[in-house]
RNA sequence: GCCCGAGUGGCGGAAUGGUAGACGCAGCGGAUUCAAAAUCCGUCGCCGCAAGGCAUGCGAGUUCGAGUCUCGCCUCGGGCACCA
């Protein structure tokens, strides 16, 4: 071989590396162990580059800990339950089954030829049997320590298909396929008991130190502790067999503010009225439209409906207020019941003004003054209505002290100290008017209170009067798990008219799919099948009927890491092989996960190990974990529409009533190119066959001037998703390059943790980098040096390399370590030394760059004497005697910018560098004589001289 | 709307509060070659002939010194509980 050849070297060594076994997990007590971990592929039938960056970072990790004598395990498996396999029969036919395990050897063929170190004998899918059967297991399991039980939830509903919606197919408030305006609407489902452990799930956060601090964040935020007042509302004449209503509130300083009381369409007290009157059922069916995300919530039109009903104000009875219903209101949260205090809160003044009612302030900033209209205060600067008394140059307000919306006064959270007033700003007038509370609370005490004092306090007033108390609360709700799908883990109960829920004997389990499904109906095809969803109950033998819901998929990936310990064992866990390989000792996956996924894993760890299929020390379970960033592409949506029943490219025609709709086309699919300040794209197809020359953009703009109406639009780049379309995928460059430039290429330039903007430029120059590594290897002998006075400089910089490259390795900074390993490549070239030494820096160069481009570290291994395997070989260690420096340089700078600099012995006292530096000629001239008013020596770093 | 991030040359990016732009890509100039490919050498933030000045999304602040710390904005991305 003459050239460097990656087609020849790469299935050589991965076969080499198989018949040795290099990559089989061994259950070695003798040696220390490492668990590194993907997050598990979703099939969805090929790997795009994400994948390859993904899944190069851990095996970057993999084989580095190897080499640094730990037994490691590095699996790999298959998220394979969930809707795209259903929507892929609904399209094309066929089963999710063969779908899904057709999509799963192309991934895997996909995935072989990049030289992973992943042990392929522990590989599963969570669509097997054996595996579901597992799961299946611990869910009664979990059913008998009281970790599951069963209420009614709302989910997205389409009237016209009649089925359930997930949120993904809500789209504008619609459905996906109907167009149908969605409803919420209540099913009785399944749940974990996730909030009773929001306490422990919060507090052990603190614990997991080698986790980005963003994500504990998140977390943190999602579990949402807060705390807060609880009291009853009494309503002035009970009705339908209610007397109170129970209202949580966080602000509880602001209740002396409270105009009116807000509670959920789905709040019992609304449920009855709405059994009595039309206009409330009118009212709640109208608010209970749109999806149930949170944010489709929050950002949707704020509607009321004032139900004419009272409340006491619980500090002074003889104020009475009124009683609304409002859709932003949700009964999942607190108690599904709020106080409205215009003056404080945002939303609760949105709909104030929108409604009429009063905004009564509770507090006001100390030391701040209150204005009320625009202009009357010409010191002020006024934006969007709202006065601040300070303006800092240019762009925007800051600052928020005097405030003012409008007349009305509104006072944000943002004001740390603030002054409680019993008659805040004298609003005496207004409270006879309106139905404020006119007693008031006595916060004098609290005249400089922060907010968190006010609100202990106004908690301490509640309890001492009798009318409420201090509670702790959640935002984290139970995980509802029940999908009204087919292609998921069902959950193996049965329901018996005379035994109620019954869960299947474990002897029975797995609960298998049936095969003999359809979809040619919208809904879940396991209602429809009498066969398999009618059986005799478990525990009386009568008729009954299977669950015909089945698990969320996220049920699945929150214990996939535990059976990859014991793939195959016949229980859902060996806890031996547990108590070995457990914890992960390096997770790494997307960001996009940093909630949900890693809440749900921490949760199922602890109920697993109440279960005892975990030990105790695997309740959390990732020990240290990596948020790769995304890869992001463009997204492209063609216009067309529909005519006389019949498909057009294209918008529809102006002044008709068709609506142009679009689709996603692939990158491969489409031209892209700037023009100006703007993205276009064309279709490949039409371009090609129009003969466009495609060099010239110039070319592609008149092409497109030309048929205005088939524009495409070219959105900006998101996380590759198959969804949209927007996914590229490497396997030609693995199939032009070689998986060695693939997995070089992903792992320069970007730092792993941030997001890249996927373009293929540069694969060429990946390889040439290659190659010349390999040529600098094969020419060693032909051309060696003969300069041995160069043979300490090189080792040197070698040295300087390990130590640097370990570093970038240990720290998932693997774009730094592949820029330091091109530094040393270039004084390699450069340098003369004798060709003994080189061929030992080659091969140590070999090494350093073996997690990365195993392939080629083991040939250059070969060829430069190494023994036996490059993945075999233990780690270099960097000698300390080889990175001390004696000198060092130092720049001066003169009032902070740098003038001059000056080279010295590293471990030269400050004042001989004083000395040095009033001497320096640049120094000389700026002092002009006089004396500096400051010298500042920073030892080894740097000078400033100050005049 | 709420929570969490990110923003540095033409591009990807580097920089324990201490020389902004390591390293790579692209570009430009040169060597080699009949020519090209490949390879090698050099150059490369912006303005300026130069001295020098200006530069890390925008505006303030702290500091001898700010890409880095603080505050306020802007833009983009992720998540928001049934996408995985």
């Amino acid at each position: 071989m003459s050239r460097y050849d990656p087609a020849e070297i790469e299935p050589k060594w991965q076969k080499a590396w198989e018949a040795a076994g290099c990559f089989t997990a061994r259950h070695d007590p003798a040696r220390p162990k490492y668990y590194v971990l993907e997050m598990f592929p979703y099939p969805s039938g090929r790997i795009h580059i994400g994948h390859v960056r993904n899944y190069t970072m851990g095996d970057v990790v993999a084989r580095y800990k190897s080499s640094c004598g730990f037994s490691v395990l590095h699996p790999m498996g298959w998220d394979a339950f969930g809707m795209p396999a259903e929507n892929a029969a609904m399209e094309r036919g066929g089963h999710p089954k063969d779908w899904t395990y057709g999509n799963i050897a192309q991934m895997r063929d996909q995935m072989k030829p990049l030289g992973l170190s992943i042990d392929w004998s522990r590989e599963f899918a969570t669509c097997d049997p054996e595996y579901y059967g597992q799961q299946q297991s611990m869910f009664i399991d979990f059913m008998e320590k009281g970790l599951v039980y069963r209420k009614a939830a709302v989910v997205n509903w389409d009237p016209v298909d009649m089925t359930v919606l997930a949120n993904e197919q809500v789209i504008d408030g619609k459905g996906w396929r109907s167009g149908a305006e969605v409803e919420r609407r209540e099913l009785t489902q399944w749940f974990f008991r996730i909030s009773d452990f929001a306490g422990e799930l919060l507090e052990a956060l603190d614990g997991l130190k080698d986790w980005p601090e963003k994500v504990r964040l998140m977390q943190a935020n999602w579990i949402g502790q807060s705390r807060g007042l609880q009291m009853a509302w009494h309503l002035t004449a009970p009705h339908a067999g209610m007397d109170r209503i129970e209202v949580y509130t966080t602000r509880p300083d602001t209740l002396m503010g409270a105009s009116f009381l807000g509670i959920s369409p789905d709040h019992p007290l609304a449920r009855a009225l709405e059994a009595e009157r039309p206009e409330v059922a009118a009212f709640c069916a109208e608010a209970r439209k749109g999806g149930t995300t949170e944010e489709a919530i929050e950002t949707a039109e704020k509607l009321g409906f004032d139900t004419g009903l009272k409340v006491r104000h619980p500090v002074d009875p003889d104020c009475e207020i009124p009683v609304w219903i409002a859709n932003f209101i949700l009964m999942d949260y607190g108690t599904g019941a709020i106080f409205g205090c215009p003056g404080h809160d945002q939303r609760d003044h949105d709909f104030a003004r929108k409604y009429g009612l009063p905004i009564i302030p509770a507090f006001k900033p100390r030391d701040k003054e209150v204005v009320s209209e625009e202009g009357e205060r010409p010191d002020l600067l006024w934006h969007d209505g709202v006065g601040y008394a300070s303006f800092d140059k240019g762009s925007g307000p800051s600052n928020p002290v005097a405030i003012c919306i409008g007349s009305i006064p509104y006072i944000p959270w943002k004001i740390e100290v603030v002054e409680y007033l019993p008659n805040p700003f004298g609003l005496t007038t207004q409270t006879e008017h309106q139905p404020g509370p006119k007693k008031h609370l006595d916060m004098s005490a609290f005249s400089e209170a922060t907010g968190d004092e006010a609100i202990d306090a106004a908690i301490a007033h509640a309890e001492a009067h009798g009318y409420g108390t201090g509670v702790t609360k959640y935002r984290l709700r139970d995980w509802g798990l029940s999908r009204q799908r087919y292609w998921g883990c069902p959950i193996p109960v049965v329901h018996c008219e005379s035994c109620g829920v019954v869960p299947e004997k474990k002897e029975n389990l797995p609960v298998r799919l049936p095969d003999d499904v359809s979809f040619e109906q919208p809904g879940n095809p396991l209602d429809r099948h009498p066969t398999w969803r009618d059986v005799p109950c478990p525990a009386c033998g009568k008729p009954a009927r299977r669950e015909t819901d089945t698990m969320d998929t996220f049920v699945d990936s929150s214990w996939y890491y535990a059976r990859f310990t014991a793939p195959h064992a016949k229980t859902p866990t060996d806890l031996a092989e547990a108590e070995y390989w457990m914890n992960v000792d390096q997770y790494i996956g997307g960001i996009e996960h940093a909630i949900l996924h890693l809440l749900y894993s921490r949760f199922f760890a602890r109920a697993m190990h109440i279960c005892g299929h975990l030990p105790a020390k695997a309740v959390e379970p990732f020990d240290a974990l990596f948020t790769q960033g995304m890869v992001t592409h463009e997204i492209f949506e063609e216009p067309y529409h529909i005519a006389d029943g019949v498909e057009r490219p294209g918008h529809s025609p102006i002044n008709s009533d068709i609506p142009t709709r679009y689709r996603y086309r692939m990158p491969e699919e489409v031209v892209a190119f700037t023009y100006g300040d703007s993205r276009y794209a064309l279709l490949r197809a039409e371009v090609e066959a129009a003969g466009v020359d495609r060099s010239d953009p110039e070319n592609l703009i008149n092409f497109q001037t030309s048929r205005p109406h088939t524009r495409i639009e070219v959105r900006p780049p998101a996380k590759m998703s198959k969804s949209k379309k927007n996914v590229v995928d490497p396997m030609d460059i693995i199939a032009r390059y070689g998986a060695d430039t693939a997995r070089w290429f992903v792992m320069s330039d970007s730092p792993p943790e941030r997001d890249v903007e996927w373009t293929a430029a540069g694969a060429d120059a990946t390889q040439k980098h290659l190659a010349r590594v390999w040529r600098l290897a094969a020419e060693i002998d032909v051309r060696g040096g003969t300069d041995t006075a160069q043979d300490q400089a090189l080792l040197k910089a070698l040295h300087r390399t390990i130590a640097d490259v370990t570093a970038g390795i240990e720290g998932f900074a693997f774009n730094k370590a592949v820029a330091k390993l091109y530094e040393f490549t270039n004084t390699f070239a450069k340098s003369d030394a004798s060709a003994a030494t080189k061929r030992v820096a080659m091969r140590t160069l070999a090494q350093l760059m073996s997690p990365m481009v195993p392939h080629l570290a083991e040939e250059v291994w070969t060829m430069t004497g190494g023994e036996g395997l490059v993945a075999r070989a233990p780690w270099p260690k960097a000698d300390p005697a080889m990175l001390v420096e004696n000198t060092v340089t130092l720049p001066i700078q003169i009032n902070g910018k740098r003038r001059a600099e000056i080279v010295v012995a590293k471990d030269l006292s400050p004042t001989e560098v004083e000395k040095i530096v009033l001497a320096d000629e640049a120094v000389m001239k700026a002092l002009a004589g006089a004396a500096p008013k400051k010298l500042i020596v920073v030892p080894g770093r740097i000078v400033n001289v100050v005049l």
